[in-house]
DNA sequence: CACAATTCAATTGCGCACAACTGAATGGGC
DNA sequence: GCCCATTCAGTTGTGCGCAATTGAATTGTG
């Protein structure tokens, strides 16, 4: 069983080969990573949400209440992204910023009533997209520990 | 082992645990993707090369020139991303965009000279991030099994 | 106390992802 | 031959992701 169904026609011995894997793999992440965007789009669309707000969301009905840089910690994401979601979400009545009284710097996120009271349309989705992803719990056990130990990997590498 | 460290403290009962499930392995995947993207940033920087403009360079230096459909399917990207993306290759040299002859709504992508210099320089990339991803061939090809598998399905399930 | 370094959130700029739409070209049914 | 539906690429608008910068608040050091 080959990966792409063809050999290489271009030139360049080993390293093209693995350009071809290379291509497999970070190719499947990002594919996977956009196909479940897509079903979550259309799973959260009745509840006025994006994928990256349902995140902030999840984190904030577990926490309650937690700053900025806390949220983008579990989040791996940094102001340049939540500030302006942060807004949208405020916008829409679902959250509440205000400074933190002991660190004027840091902005703590709590939830509305509003906010918490979406909680309840939110329990169904989850379930859905697990139907959609068509996967046993243990190759979705699998795939998940895969996924950290290789993102784990990367952010060594990478940040330092 | 528990997935999250601590028993969820809010109510919704089996729906809750999903919740926290779903995050998981949702969560996992995105930034598993975003880490990815963090090392083929700087892997491509010297490039000049974004890594959605790297993946189109991958199958253009397979195939040589054809249609942005074709493209498209092969990427999964639509002509709302694609379009813009190209005029920026095409703006650094690396391709050229042309109407077909035989059909006059489709434009061929091919590579300049330039475009099909760059390939040298992109033969040592893979090598970096496999190293980066720090994963025994066994299990990066497990994972990218995995991800096909609930790719496929989250497809069949969203677009019908 | 003063002053430099650090820590925050916010902003700016650029590129990708996707939905919705436009407009030109094509092809099938009549 | 003439429509009408379909197939293309491109454009617009919204939102995320990240680098780089700004500016205020805080902390550490002398």
């Amino acid at each position: 069983m080959t990966w792409h169904g063809e050999t290489p026609r271009t030139p360049g011995g080993e390293d093209a080969d693995l350009l071809l894997l290379d291509q497999q793999i970070c190719f499947s992440l990002n594919a996977a990573s956009r196909a479940f965007g897509g079903v979550y789009r259309t799973a959260l669309k009745e509840l006025g949400l994006t994928y990256p707000q349902y995140l902030v969301m999840l984190v904030l009905w577990e926490d309650g209440a937690l700053p900025v840089k806390q949220l983008g910690e579990r989040l791996r994401l940094d102001s340049g992204t939540l500030s302006p979601l942060l807004k949208r979400l405020e916008a829409a009545g679902l959250v509440v910023r205000e400074r933190s009284p002991e660190d004027e710097r840091s902005v703590i996120v709590s939830t509305t009533p509003a906010g918490r009271e979406l909680r309840e349309g939110a329990l169904s989705v989850p379930r859905r997209i697990l139907a959609a992803a068509g996967l046993p719990l243990d190759d979705l056990r699998a795939l998940r520990e895969l996924l950290g130990r290789v993102t784990a990997n990367l952010d060594a590498a990478t940040g330092a």
